[in-house]
DNA sequence: GGAATCCCAAGTAAACTAATCGGGATTCCC
DNA sequence: GGGAATCCCGATTAGTTTACTTGGGATTCC
């Protein structure tokens, strides 16, 4: 089980228009340069976010993308099913299957346990919006990135 | 974010195993007629859990796979990892990663997003062992498959 | 000796990933 | 009104992964 970059890079970006949220329209080649990620391929990524309602864009010079909420309004959730698709680890436990076709599919003993790391899943990630990433207020307890919190000259909280 | 059918094929071919601990080698056709799944996938699946040491297999007629250790000694987490490989939400979470590559990959923040999903995702699967779920003492508080509940003729706590 | 098993390596079609490429449409500002 | 800055869209692509299938070989029991 991993990410894929669209769900990494999708929330970064998310995460760099919270940090500029009410400034105005964030040009998307900004983003790229800061998140070190191919513009155009971040345009791919946004138009998913633009169709889900979680930004806004304004064209021409001085366009941008921004936050269509206040930071505290959107969950990394929101974010992450987007990019990834909602975390379904089997089938039958999406919103819209049908449940005549169970017997062919999978083990209820088993099943169950996918449906109990589902809900762990979407509890975590809902439980984190994007002024907690903004304001560090992430409980950042479990584990430590020991490259990271020695260089002083960046922006709280950031690598880069 | 999804479950490849390695991860759940393996979990019900593991369960399989489980409720036959004790018995005897049990041949892999049986276990790919039961879980309706191809048995020479199923082979490959099962060396990945024999190399891992799960399993221990044995030749020749009346031979076949079990399990290396009672069921309460086996947890889901146990079988997940070998089938799926660990869950790495990103790069820099594995084990062997050299944090001098730090900046150049991930926005610190969103890391340990992907840190307290990892940990949650672990937590979830090692709190399940194979005895659990053979006894259905799992807790299937959350969520419940109607199709299921209602065929009594199936053992116990299965769908098929 | 033959049936039942596990073991192994190779091949494959389809899907997915992570982009790149090339251009078009809109808007601001001078 | 012209040009720069921006978003928008569709096509293409190389590489990887998935979920198998195919075809055999080795071992063991009876």
């Amino acid at each position: 089980m991993k990410l894929s970059t669209r769900g990494r890079y999708g929330l970064r970006a998310m995460y760099d228009l919270a940090l500029r949220y009410g400034e105005g329209p964030v040009p998307l080649n900004s983003i790229a340069d800061r998140q070190m990620v191919s513009l155009h391929y971040l345009e791919q990524l946004m138009a998913k976010l633009r169709k889900a309602g979680l930004v806004a864009s304004s064209r021409g010079a001085q366009g941008g993308y921004e936050l269509t909420k206040p930071p505290e309004e959107i969950t990394v959730g929101d974010v992450v099913r987007v990019m990834e698709g909602s975390f379904d680890p089997v089938q039958c436990l999406a919103h819209d299957f049908d449940h005549e076709d169970c017997e062919q599919l999978e083990d209820c003993v088993v099943r169950f346990v996918w449906k109990k790391l589902q809900d762990c899943t979407n509890r975590v990630l809902d439980s984190i919006n994007l002024r907690d990433l903004c304001e560090g207020t992430v409980d950042l307890s479990s584990g430590s990135c020991g490259a990271c919190a020695s260089d002083s000259q960046r922006p709280m909280g950031t690598c880069q």
